[in-house]
DNA sequence: TGTACATCAGTGAACGCGCGTTCACTGATGTAC
DNA sequence: TGTACATCAGTGAACGCGCGTTCACTGATGTAC
């Protein structure tokens, strides 16, 4: 019945086998969704939940901070290329903002632990170089794209930097003040966003006084 | 030299002296501030900190926990009467909702650590219950301001909660942004959260389009 | 004012627990001949 | 194909540590007479 191994402890993997090594950071990633604090998740809650022993798991990482920093960058590209998935589906400059921003906020929703330790941790923590190079590469992308609406005219001319960091923070706001308030539906969050964003897009567009 | 005391420990206290629960307090408060983090604050720490042993802070609070949640609703307390100070210096509607952001913000960059742990924490931890009321407490006040507001025909009439929640997740956003962005000097976010109510505000402004 | 006694704010020592990590070891996997 | 040997992915046991909390105790503070 079942697998042939040794009476105790799992079956010894062969040479380049990575698979235990993928079953750690899978069990890792799963805890820490279902924790949402690095620090509830344990070396010894991770080789139970994956059914290898402790010493077991430093044969595939340094410490434990190496494998949450694993989970967490992995995480974080995921995270970035839906974003880049939701631009793609329009030319429209304005309309890529809003796609983005929409796609931000529904990640959020649907990984609000993820996002927590991702965007919402002391810098210093797993994903606190995550999160210090983000704003640096994700915010560079929105960046441009608020300057290709300037120059469509759909914003006013104006710092670039500065519109795209408020429009950053409008959907972050949303998504962390859902975070961090359990039981609100998702559908009022999502109504928040498009009042904030509509808002905003009339408030930053051209023209309107002269 | 120095105070008469038993040869070893803090003096003993009069019957209903509160320094020492005062102390524990303070520094907790303190700890809590320079952590950030309620995990890294711990009894041992406390009491080394305040000069006791640790069960002596069991004859104040019943456990770390309920020594926590006192600490974070008193910063609570402070933070809110912050806020209604600042809403007191103009009759003003609108400028009241933005002296309010404006304190906002304000106190978020000056107690960062505390502003983490009381509005960037899970539900649940010790300041999760007020975090929970919160939004009951200070977004009613917001609410009627927003009312106003559109009673004065500052803003265009809509749902007040909505638009209370738009403004408020704006500061939050700016503040959070700040926050888990070691580095960013205070006179960006501040101009960031004008940036993004001046742009709310001629956005939530009535009539520009009919 | 003096004395006997109750109260209770402190103490030192210890508890059981879970933590991340290390150690010496085992024995299947892989390889050279 | 068979045999001797090296490698290294697993193991059980233990490490030192800090945690929150409890225990029995001490002795100054406060009180009744």
């Amino acid at each position: 019945m079942g697998e042939a191994r040794g009476r105790r402890g799992r079956r010894r993997a062969a040479r380049g086998d990575k698979r235990l090594r993928e079953e750690i950071l899978a069990a890792t990633d799963r805890l820490l969704f279902e924790a949402g604090d690095e620090g509830k998740v344990s070396v010894a809650g991770i080789c139970r939940s994956v059914g290898c022993t402790p010493p077991s798991l430093y044969h595939h990482f340094v410490d434990k901070e190496a494998l949450l920093r694993e989970v967490c960058s992995h995480r974080f590209e995921q995270f970035a290329a839906e974003l880049d998935a939701a631009a793609a589906q329009t030319e429209d400059p304005l309309e890529r903002v809003r796609h983005k921003g929409r796609a931000y906020l529904g990640w959020a929703i649907e990984h609000p632990e993820h996002y927590r330790v991702l965007f919402m941790s002391r810098p210093g923590g797993p994903a606190g170089g995550e999160m210090s190079d983000e704003p640096g590469a994700g915010l560079r992308e929105l960046i441009s794209d608020v300057q290709e609406c300037m120059a469509a005219g759909r914003f006013a001319s104006d710092d670039p930097v500065t519109v795209a960091v408020v429009l950053w923070s409008a959907v972050h706001g949303v998504a962390s003040l859902y975070i961090s308030n359990a039981g609100i539906p998702r559908s009022m969050a999502e109504q928040w966003l498009e009042k904030a964003t509509s808002a905003l897009y009339r408030g930053l567009a051209p023209g309107k006084e002269g």
